[in-house]
RNA sequence: GGCGCAUUCGUCUAGUGGUUUAGGACGCUGGCCUCUCACGCCGGUAACACGGGUUCGAAUCCCGUAUGCGCUACCA
């Protein structure tokens, strides 16, 4: 790994599933490092024994596949700084803080957690920042090792100055400040042996040689600390880019209570992944032209983290649905055919015995009508079963006095026909209106209303030619007798 | 409460001191196209949080206020 080459990371914890807040900050992640030629390493963070769930994992690691964001290095592809599962480096941890232990830069606590408990409600009550006392940085280390030796549990502080400001160039907002006084002695080590976050991802990404740490605004209070970590341990800092926070409409973080935050919900629902990626690139992000419609390669292309905005922003899925109608058109048939056959499957729908073939071919009539492709069967069922009702508006509206007559005049004519095309459809309902001294449409729109039972839809020649001969005139002749 | 970050149409955003009657997109909406629906095209709607400065001139710079969000754990 030279110094010069980008390595970026995304450092999910395993809790379940993918957020899409955390699918932007993997996307940006991405293209930052394919933008720059680097690498884009995932790493799992699972420190917290306590909210590990069980295929997690597996799970991220779908949903990254899923939205086309494969990674160079991480659980499964080897990269020479692995393991890539903090839960496997435990050793690697302990080396970093009996150094720091040793240079005084932190050191064991053996308060109880009621103590720690008074000391912050104290520290509340008197209006300051709730923060340890820094009781155990006291004792010495004959004290602290008699007291491991009679079994009592303790945690590792890092030893936190005192009136000096800590500052820290921010590659989306410039540089931050803070008063180190605000700062409390960080747990490193919990009782369980096991690192907190913040000394794990220091380490780690100081040893997997990340160059910039792309992550969420959540962590930027707490950065200052991680600054200091590198500073106790001798090591350069790497650029920060915190990125703005999604938002529910109401404007407070985004969570499940106001809607589906998993990337799966989304995928259940029908959205194309390359609709949602392109959708959570422009949430907090513009090339700064008018663009809106990306392949995620153009993405790469355009992408800068310069451009990055500074405010939240609020996850408003209209805009995905007609991003997803976009990406929708662009795609073929032949992709579209396993989505639209397994809701055609699930459907309401009776004839089930549609071949892939006959799918394919209803997929390019529907395509712009739909903004999911699981609606272009289910929204158009005349494609499979004949019409048992007709809407009411459209009959009131197309169906006059003479649609019955003209309709079996239609059914006559087509019958004669021999494997009509739909050029052939239009050709012989425009000589059979003009032998009758009517607009087309007197024709037209009876026909659509009887093969369909609905008023809009493909272009209803489109439509016959599809139904074949035999079923256009049976729903020709059973609309002209129902109807009347 | 403390600390930090943010604040342009309902939403996503362009805008980095004059080119701005603040531009685009989604949504909503009027029209055109058309066998219908949809697509497409043309148009409309709607914003610089507030108050002070700095400056010949501020959405753009500074200060304050308000509001929102984040952090404030042996969670990440």
């Amino acid at each position: 790994m030279s110094r010069d080459t980008v390595r970026v990371r995304f450092a999910p914890s395993p809790t379940g599933y993918l957020h899409v807040g955390g699918l932007r900050t993997a996307l940006y992640n991405y293209l930052f490092a394919k933008k720059n030629g680097g690498a884009f390493v995932l790493r799992i963070e699972d420190t917290d024994r306590s909210r590990y769930v069980e295929g997690a994992v597996e799970n991220l690691i779908d949903a990254l596949r899923w939205a086309g964001l494969d990674y160079d290095e991480g659980p499964g592809k080897e990269g020479g700084v692995g393991p890539y599962l903090q839960s496997e480096r435990l050793e690697i941890y302990n080396e970093r803080v009996a150094q720091l232990i040793e240079d005084g830069k932190a050191y064991r606590c053996f308060c109880t957690p009621e103590r720690l408990d008074e000391v912050r409600k104290k520290a509340q009550a008197e209006g300051g920042q709730p923060k340890y006392d820094k009781h155990c940085l006291a004792l010495s280390e004959e004290e602290a090792n008699a007291k491991l030796d009679a079994g009592e549990q303790c945690v590792v502080r890092l030893n936190v100055p005192e009136g000096e400001t800590i500052s820290f160039e921010d590659r989306v907002r410039g540089t931050v400040s803070f008063s180190s006084d605000t700062l409390d002695d960080q747990v490193l080590i919990k009782s369980d042996g096991y690192p907190t976050y913040h000394l794990a991802n220091v380490v780690d990404d100081r040893l997997m040689g990340i160059t910039h740490v792309i992550r969420g605004e959540e962590w930027l209070s707490s950065t200052p600390k991680h600054v200091l970590l590198y500073q106790y341990l001798g090591w350069d800092v790497p650029e920060f880019a915190h990125l703005p926070l999604l938002l529910n409409p109401d404007r407070s973080k985004l969570s499940k209570r106001q809607g589906d935050v998993a990337v799966e919900d989304y995928r259940a629902k029908g959205y194309l992944p390359e609709a949602l990626v392109n959708f959570v690139a422009l949430l907090g992000w513009t090339a700064g032209d008018d663009r809106e419609f990306y392949e995620l390669e153009e993405l790469v292309e355009a992408f800068t983290l310069e451009r990055v905005n500074k405010a939240g922003a609020v996850f408003n899925v209209e805009k995905l649905d007609w991003l997803n109608e976009e990406h929708l058109k662009k795609q073929s048939p032949e992709a579209l055919l396993p989505a639209v056959r397994a809701a055609y499957e699930a459907s309401d729908i009776k004839n089930k015995s549609a071949s892939d073939d006959y799918l394919v071919k209803i997929i390019p009539l529907m395509l712009e009508r739909v903004t999911f492709p699981s609606e272009i069967a289910t929204t158009a069922p005349y494609f499979f079963d004949a019409p048992t009702e007709y809407d009411e508006k459209g009959v009131k509206k197309r169906w006059k006095d003479d649609a019955a007559e003209n309709t079996r005049a239609l059914a006559d004519a087509y019958e004669k026909l021999d494997a009509p095309t739909k050029d052939d459809y239009e050709r012989v309902l425009r000589e059979v209106a003009e032998k009758k001294d009517l607009g087309a449409g007197r024709f037209i729109h009876p026909a659509r209303l009887a093969a369909t039972g609905v008023p809009g839809g493909p272009g209803l020649f489109d439509v016959l030619e599809l139904l074949g001969k035999g079923e256009v005139v049976a729903r020709l002749r059973a609309a002209a007798e129902r109807l009347g």
